[in-house]
DNA sequence: ATCATGAAGTTGACAAGGAAACCATCCCAT
DNA sequence: ATGGGATGGTTTCCTTGTCAACTTCATGAT
């Protein structure tokens, strides 16, 4: 007999992670952002950054950044500048809008990560995120997860 | 100042889950399948099944399913029959082809869990799992995950 | 000086789901 | 018996991401 879906552990972090995702879209569209949106302008908080870095650091294509570019340009969240020295650089900066809606967007973050994890217990939220930790490690693993 | 990403353990979930399912795309694709075909083939093995029950059960829309129907009968894995006493139903089967690449994608699902969290103790092992179904369990949530 | 190489960004084709409208069919209340 | 819901399945449109081709542009080798 073939072993089921259920033992695999992979099965159980894609059912949780994806429902997490999921509500936490669910509260972003009521701010009108995606999640993707929001991981890069949370990336740009810290600071303006290059597309391609974006792409790098955020585990995308350089087309998805160049169209989440768009949108965030469209909603008047963030702003391209071109690079004065190098032509072909350019910047993605949010704009003031864009950063007066981290926090609120932050917060929603807390809320949907507390709804889902808040009842585990300090030492078991330990070792999950140690275990993750460590497999992001000798993986090598890097991007931050957007889908 | 804003909480950074990394304090969520949603995103630790998030980051490993998106890595394990695309590792595990990966490995189908030498089979020519997809996750979501995968998934669906794998409940077809425990006997045939109604779209409609299959969408219930894995978390998909009738539509999706509708789709994921003609791709797996394009690739001869499997068929749809109708209803003969009620005509709205149909029943979707697994074909001989079908039912014999399970095990095959069985080990390759055996071999991506391994590959990722096979050096985690059976402590951590349980622990996570414990975890994930009791999250589940709360939220009374359903489906198999399947992007 | 010039030309090849390669990097940054954009764009177009394609894939895969979700949402909602739509169709056909059955069943039930009248 | 018949008209009005439900119900199952399909289809269309929209979103969002990847992939690969393409455009620019700077730079290093000759």
């Amino acid at each position: 007999m073939t072993s089921p879906l259920e033992a695999h552990l992979g099965y159980w972090l894609r059912h949780v992670s994806n429902h997490v995702s999921h509500a936490f879209a669910q509260r972003l569209a009521a701010k009108g952002v995606t999640v993707a949106e929001w991981v890069v302008l949370r990336d740009l908080a810290d600071g303006a950054a290059a597309p391609s870095a974006l792409a790098a650091r955020l585990g995308l294509t350089r087309g998805a950044i160049s169209k989440l570019a768009d949108r965030l340009e469209a909603k008047g969240l963030a702003v391209r500048t071109a690079d004065a020295d190098d032509a072909r650089f350019q910047s993605l900066s949010p704009t003031a809008a864009g950063l007066a809606l981290v926090p609120a967007l932050a917060a929603l973050a807390d809320e949907n990560d507390a709804a889902f994890f808040g009842h585990l217990s300090a030492e078991e939220r330990a070792t999950i995120e140690a275990a993750m930790r460590e497999i992001i490690r000798r993986k090598g693993l890097k991007g931050v997860p957007t889908d």
